[in-house]
RNA sequence: GGGCGCUUAGCUCAGUUGGUUAGAGCGCAGCCUUCACACGGCUGAGGUCGAGGGUUCGAGUCCCCCAGCGCCCA
């Protein structure tokens, strides 16, 4: 009898094709709820997942394709794994970027001490003059226009087949966002941990809020030093001094040389006065004045720039501070203790030209009245140098002095350091970032923002009867009222006409930086409060890029480590940046390069998601068509290959490891159990990468070597035994291979899968050796010269130009005995995928594969 | 100035603890329209691994130094 006696083959499509089926299984994933987080699974079953959270103030690009698919292979490889996936996803609506878009968008401008206007509609289009607004009605703004922008995003991801459960969505706004943030800031009060004090800030005086030392940059800019003669108060000569920014002179409060600086030492503890404005000055000694700048000594003032804060505050030097917040000199008095002129009159008389100007104002009519003095020694010498901006600014920032809260982060430094060691880093390397950041802190965490759109700060301040706010003693928003908004929510015990009035209330009129809520992104991602959040909680990795080291990983693991004595997550995903083809980092301008949704259409998720993976963790890499079409090509392939196999399989006949016999189908299993627990360890590794590499490379010679190999016994050819043995080999692999793939390529994976299983191969079980059976020691040794053997075949053909069809009259083998005998045992398939009439291995000390081919 | 990464075939990249003639894909050239696949298959030609020095029986793979590129931080 025949094994083919009554066959019932797999239904498998005539002609299939990768077109279209994003669409299909899409919604079939969203009907069976195929990525479904199982609410009571148990922490140990959990694999949970901190994604970050996109702005989505506009627009998507290849680069969110590229590490969100990066994520996403990961995701999958622990599902099948066996793992409850915990993969929520969030919007970052909160922040400047919406804020700005909302206010050209509608024509609106926030203005916070406006009441709250319920009936309030957004003009069809914009009016030439801004509206002004309450600060309630600009964040429903925010979120109306947010919405829609999270809409595209989901489609995107959707698209691209990002295996997230939607039921899990969130935004940063929401009241959820708001609560943990509210919450984490009281707790962290309560704890001692945030502090509110007016300090020097460093300020953008456009957009006219403090920023954090992690939203710095430098950015090289021409300057000018001006050389500039400081009288000794004993009259005993002058001293010089070089300065790039000469109109901060009346803020001056001190000299500064280094200790070991020869030139200056006499001079130490000495005083001297400054020109123009005759205010009698120390000069003090301290490492960070650095002998080659300038004359070697330099002046003090507060502050115009980080150093003057560091100066100011070791050296307990007063505070002459003189920029305002819009970023124009404030008014003084020289005849005040503050601004004590030994000739007021002469002093206040100079800064008459000075007060209300703009920096650039006050420099050129301080130049020109030092000039006048004959107090500018020689010209100004044109220079360039580093100067510090907020990241989204264009004007330098000023240090401004006012009151904001900030996070305790430099003395929790050295726990800081060692979360850093802990947290598994993938690659390794990039821990060297973090550890950097924390080593270069020099400020506490400024959390304040004096903007619009964010989470207010739960608090309140009460006022006496005098009118006086006071500030040490707010008043908290209770943990179960939240989330609140200080400037519509009135304090418990309070009533709103006491807002703004003696014996009456404040509310604090700030947002926490956008950073102080993503911080919280576990806990809010997690619920926190919530049951679910025990099941989640510390997450098991955290996928982001490297240029948000400093801002998002290094703030979360500070609130995790304040909160929770834990890191946050235990393994951190970096995915590079995403280079346009001529390998510059990609930005606006490189235009139709970065817009993922042309290339989605052309070549198809699966083929997009074969570029992102081939990227290892934390490499840059280039928006490159061709890997892409390469990736369709394997797409494309699965199909095939799935589509032969199965019309070889018949569905009522069930085929396992017992039934490969064959020692060349046993070896082609031992070589595949090899891939398995490659496979396996790379992705434990988060080498996602590699695993798709080997599996590809696999998947490749599978179909173009084995698979023509067995193609006679796979059609019937032979005694019942070998036919069997070739179709369970075929049927195990093509089960392990799809499912290896699967992480990769979800939407092709789920198409072959089907047409031979009801369930969702992402559902699936992770391949294993167990399914293989007893697997040789000695993977190849069979299959690699049977191999080797049929290429030497094919050449010879192709070589005399004839088809691969082509008779091959006799094939003699004179090898090593292992060869030899590799060659006899599998002489049947290669004679059959050879057309080979005559077959001969002999035992050689050389290896010599002499073909005779027919002839024509 | 400090730190990190990169520099391997024309291009894009692998190369795990140092070990036989350095790998893949693309591109290129030639061949084959074979019953899973022309949205295809087969075959082939291309590198001595940025420069120099060192350790070793043996180095792309470890050490030193130099150069270039990129990033992070001062």
């Amino acid at each position: 009898m025949s094994v083919d006696s009554t066959p019932r083959r797999y239904h498998v499509p005539e002609k299939p094709t990768v077109d279209g089926l994003e669409a299909l299984w899409t919604r079939r994933w969203d009907e069976e709820a195929t990525y479904r987080f199982n609410p009571s699974a148990t922490r140990e079953s959990v694999y949970s997942i901190d994604t970050p959270p996109p702005t989505v103030s506009g627009e998507l690009h290849i680069g969110h394709v590229f590490s969100y698919t990066q994520g996403d292979v990961v995701a999958r490889f622990w599902r099948m794994r066996g793992r409850d996936v915990f993969y929520p996803m969030g919007w970052d609506d909160n922040g400047l970027p919406t804020e700005r878009r909302v206010e050209n968008f509608y024509g609106v401008r926030c203005d916070p001490t406006l009441p709250y206007d319920p009936d309030f509609t957004a003009p069809e289009k914009p009016a030439d003059k801004k509206i002004s607004i309450s600060r309630q009605n600009f964040v429903e703004l925010c979120q109306l226009l947010t919405a829609v922008d999270e809409v595209a995003f989901k489609n995107l991801w959707r698209h691209l087949g990002i295996s997230v459960d939607w039921d899990l969505e969130y935004t940063t706004i929401s009241p959820l966002a708001r609560a943990v943030s509210q919450r984490g800031f009281l707790e962290n009060l309560a704890r001692d941990e945030v502090y509110s004090s007016v300090a020097p800030t460093l300020w953008d005086v456009d957009f006219r809020t403090a920023v954090s030392q992690a939203e710095l940059e430098d950015r090289e800019r021409p300057g000018t030093y001006h050389r500039v003669a400081f009288e000794r108060s004993d009259a005993q000569g002058f001293v010089e001094i070089e300065t790039t920014r000469p109109e901060m002179l009346a803020s001056c409060v001190a000299l500064v040389a280094h200790p070991d600086d020869e030139r200056y030492r006499d001079l130490v503890g000495s005083s001297v006065l400054t020109p123009l404005f005759r205010v009698e000055v120390p000069i003090v000694a301290h490492e960070l004045a650095d002998p080659d700048k300038g004359s070697g000594i330099a002046m003090i003032c507060t502050f115009g720039d980080t150093t003057d804060v560091t100066w100011w505050r070791e050296l307990q030097l007063p505070t002459r501070a003189l920029i305002g917040r819009d970023g124009r000199f404030l008014p003084a008095d020289f005849s005040s203790a503050e601004f004590p002129s030994t000739e007021p009159d002469e002093a206040n008389d100079q800064y008459e030209s000075i007060e209300g100007a703009t920096v650039s104002q006050a420099r050129a009519a301080v130049v020109d009245a030092l000039r006048a003095a004959d107090a500018l020694i020689g010209e100004p010498r044109d220079i360039t140098h580093q100067v510090k901006f907020y990241e989204k600014g264009e004007r330098p920032l000023e240090i401004v002095t006012s009151r904001q809260w900030f996070v305790k982060t430099l003395e929790h430094r050295d726990e800081l350091l060692a979360r850093g060691d802990e947290l598994r880093w993938h690659p390794g390397y990039m821990k060297h970032r973090y550890r950097s950041w924390v080593e270069g802190l020099n400020l506490d965490w400024n959390i304040s923002r004096q903007r619009f759109f964010g989470v207010p700060f739960p608090v309140w301040y009460p006022i006496d009867e005098k009118g006086e706010v006071d500030f040490d003693r707010p008043l908290l928003a209770e943990l179960d009222r939240l989330p609140v908004d200080p400037s519509s929510d009135v304090p418990t015990g309070y009533v709103e006409s006491q807002r703004g009035a003696p014996k009456g209330f404040l509310g604090d009129p700030d947002v926490m930086d956008t950073w102080a809520t993503s911080s919280l992104s576990p806990q809010i991602a997690g619920q926190w409060g919530s049951d679910l959040y025990d099941h989640v909680f510390p997450m098991d990795v955290r996928l982001q890029a490297h240029e948000i080291i400093r801002t998002w990983l290094f703030s979360t693991v500070v609130r995790s480590h304040l909160q929770s004595r834990s890191l946050p997550f235990s393994n951190v995903l970096i995915s590079g940046w995403v280079l346009d083809p001529n390998r510059k980092k990609l930005s606006k301008s490189s235009g139709n390069a970065s817009t993922p949704m042309p290339l989605l259409e052309q070549y198809g998720a699966d083929a997009l998601r074969y570029w992102a993976a081939s990227g290892r963790p934390g490499t840059d890499t280039a928006v490159d068509e061709a890997q892409m079409k390469i990736g369709r090509r394997l797409a494309i392939k699965v199909l095939n290959a799935s589509k032969f196999v199965l019309g070889r399989l018949d569905q009522t006949t069930s085929l396992g490891p017992n039934d490969v016999t064959t020692p060349l189908d046993r070896d082609v299993l031992a070589l595949l159990g090899a891939l398995v627990g490659e496979a396996t360890s790379s992705f434990e590794n988060y080498d996602y990468a590699r695993a798709l590499e080997r599996t590809e490379a696999f998947f490749w010679t599978f179909c173009d070597n084995y698979v023509e190999l067995v193609k006679a016994r796979a059609y019937g050819e032979g005694d019942d035994a070998t036919v069997t043995s070739a179709r369970a080999t075929l049927n195990l692999a093509l089960s392990v291979l799809q499912r290896l793939l699967a992480p990769f390529l979800p939407f092709v994976t789920e198409e072959v899968w089907h047409w031979w299983h009801d369930d969702s191969v992402h559902l699936a079980s992770w391949p294993s050796l167990d399914e293989l059976g007893p697997l040789s020691v000695n993977p190849g040794s069979i299959y690699q010269p049977v191999c080797d053997v049929l290429e030497a075949l094919r050449r010879e053909k192709s070589t005399a130009k004839l088809s691969q069809r082509a008779g091959v009259a006799r094939l003699v083998v004179s090898g090593p005995e292992e060869f030899a005998s590799a060659i006899r045992a599998g002489g049947a398939d290669l004679i059959a995928a050879g057309n080979v009439h005559e077959l001969v291995a002999v035992d050689a000390t050389e290896l010599l594969i002499d073909v005779t081919l027919d002839e024509s």
